[in-house]
This record gives C-alpha cells, sequence and structure tokens, in this order.
DNA sequence: TTACAATTGCAATTATGTTGCAAAAATACC
DNA sequence: GGTATTTTTGCAACATAATTGCAATTGTAA
C-alpha cells in the first residue's frame, strides 16, 4: 500500500482516482491551488463539480485548509500536520507574493501569542503576509 | 457641513445618496457587512451594482478595507486611522466569532513583529483570529 | 461476489461580481 | 442663480464561482 492510498485511509476516505491524483498533485506542487487551476489541469478527465467535491472532502477530512485571501477565490494547501478530521487547529503563516501571485505557507513561523480584550476566546489564527517572495526577490 | 459630507468630501468623493447612507450605516453599526448585508438593507432603493461600486469606491479612496476570510463573500469595515487614498497600510488584526458569525476589527492590537524567512520581503499583514467574541461569551 | 454505502458526472440553479451604456445627478464655472 | 462638464446611477447583459438533485457508477465490507 503507498502512501497516498495510505494518507487517504488514515483521513476516512475512499480511495478514488480524482482524490489520488488531486493529493498526489498537491504533494508535489507544494504552493496553494485554486479549483480553477484543477479544473485546467484536469479538463475532461473529472467533471468540474467532482473536483469540488474532492475539493471540500479533504477539507473536511483535514487534509487540506482554506487560505483566507481577499481574491474572493478559494486556495487550499496541505495541512503539514497530520491530524485527523478537523481535530487540528490551524495557526497558519501563509505568504502572497505581490509578483507571481503564488500562496504559501510558512511551516517555520509560528504565529506569536497574543492577549486578547477580556472575554474574547481564541481558537484559530491565521495571518496572512503580503510582499515579495524570495523568487520574486532574487 | 456634518461629519458624513465632510468624510466623504476628504476622501475626494462625490455627496450622494447612497454614500451617505452606506458610510452613515458602517459608522453606526461597527462590525464588518458583506455586499449581501447592504443588498438586503437596501433592496429596491438602491441598485445591486450601485452597491458594488460604492463599495469598490470606498476601497479605492481610503475609508474601508477588505477582510480576508475563508468564506468566499468580501467582507468590509470601516478604516480608523483616517488615511487618504490607499496610503494606509493594513495591519490588522480582525476578529470572527464562530457563534454569531460577525466580523470586527481589533484596533487595540498591533500584530507582532516577524522574522520571515531569507529575502522575503514583506509589506502588508492581516491577522484573522477565530474565537467566540465577548458578547456571545456571556 | 454480492450488497450496501459513497462517489461521480451531468444538468440545472444559485451566488457573487463585472461591464457597457444612456439617463440622472453632482459639482465647477460664470 | 443658471449652464457646462464630469461623475454617478440604474438597467440589462455577461462572467465567474460554487451548490444541489439525481441516476449511474464505483469502492469496500461482509
Amino acid at each position: 500500500m503507498n502512501l497516498i492510498n495510505n494518507t487517504l485511509k488514515h483521513h476516512n476516505l475512499r480511495i478514488t482516482k480524482v482524490r489520488v491524483e488531486i493529493l498526489s498533485l498537491f504533494q508535489t506542487h507544494k504552493k496553494a491551488l485554486t479549483h480553477a487551476d484543477l479544473e485546467a489541469k484536469y479538463d475532461k478527465k473529472f467533471d468540474r463539480v467532482t473536483i469540488y467535491r474532492t475539493l471540500s472532502s479533504f477539507l473536511e477530512n483535514g487534509l487540506l485548509h482554506k487560505i483566507p485571501d481577499d481574491s474572493g477565490v478559494a486556495k487550499y494547501a496541505l495541512c503539514h500536520h497530520e491530524g485527523t478530521a478537523h481535530t487540528h487547529d490551524d495557526h497558519h503563516v501563509h505568504f502572497k507574493c505581490k509578483q507571481c501571485e503564488k500562496i504559501e505557507c510558512l511551516h517555520t513561523l509560528e504565529i506569536p501569542k497574543l492577549q486578547l480584550p477580556k472575554k474574547y476566546k481564541m481558537e484559530n489564527a491565521n495571518l496572512l503576509i503580503d510582499g515579495i517572495c524570495a523568487t520574486c526577490n532574487e
């Protein structure tokens, strides 16, 4: 049993062609992807709706996370702490390059602890940083 | 000359009915609003497209800022530093309540400085915190 | 290998946001 | 004030993103 299939199983997902292909793509590609990216790649091969549903199932079962972003288009990236469904908390730092437009997760960075105002209870934190990425800053 | 009109003028915006009403609403309401919120409120009174354009003009001229959020729907909130068009930088902390779904700006909090990996250049930072807000946490 | 449950593809629908253009409104100028 | 100029509005059409229902297919447990 290979790694991809194993990962799917461990996240309570049945092993199907779309899922294997899309998960593999995320694992090699590393950067955040949109539904449109996937549709462009798998046009003819899989239905648009199937791709939407694949993304949703990955989201629900903790394989992917959604990156907040003001563009209006949902972007997804692999979760790197291997939690099972919904159990992981999302203390993510994401970086969006203004030049190449790519979004990536900065796993090495931690969001510093913050003192919230009274009675506020924090569950998740998402930090989105804009600027120029290392590749574009050569 | 009242305050609303003054604010519009200072941001190079002509004084029109939609703008006065929408700006007033933001000023009293305090929380972030979506286009759908405004459309629900001003249905029949103003055209959908006019509302979109009002939001855009406020955004361009520095009256509102867009809050990144994984819902896929654009949310807007008042800018509180009275910069003119585009001059303000968005180092915001936003809080999204999981219960009442409202988003607000936490003006008292600063985004802590972060050391980015080599060659990365930061321009803006947006921190979105999820959890339970003070009102819902009674 | 069969039986059941989950997933897929297709068509249709909804939600969100944009564009072009003529009519109306706001401001500038006298 | 009145009039010229510019901006804004409303409407219709379009574009894009995402969801739903349902029958056919596929995956998996027994």
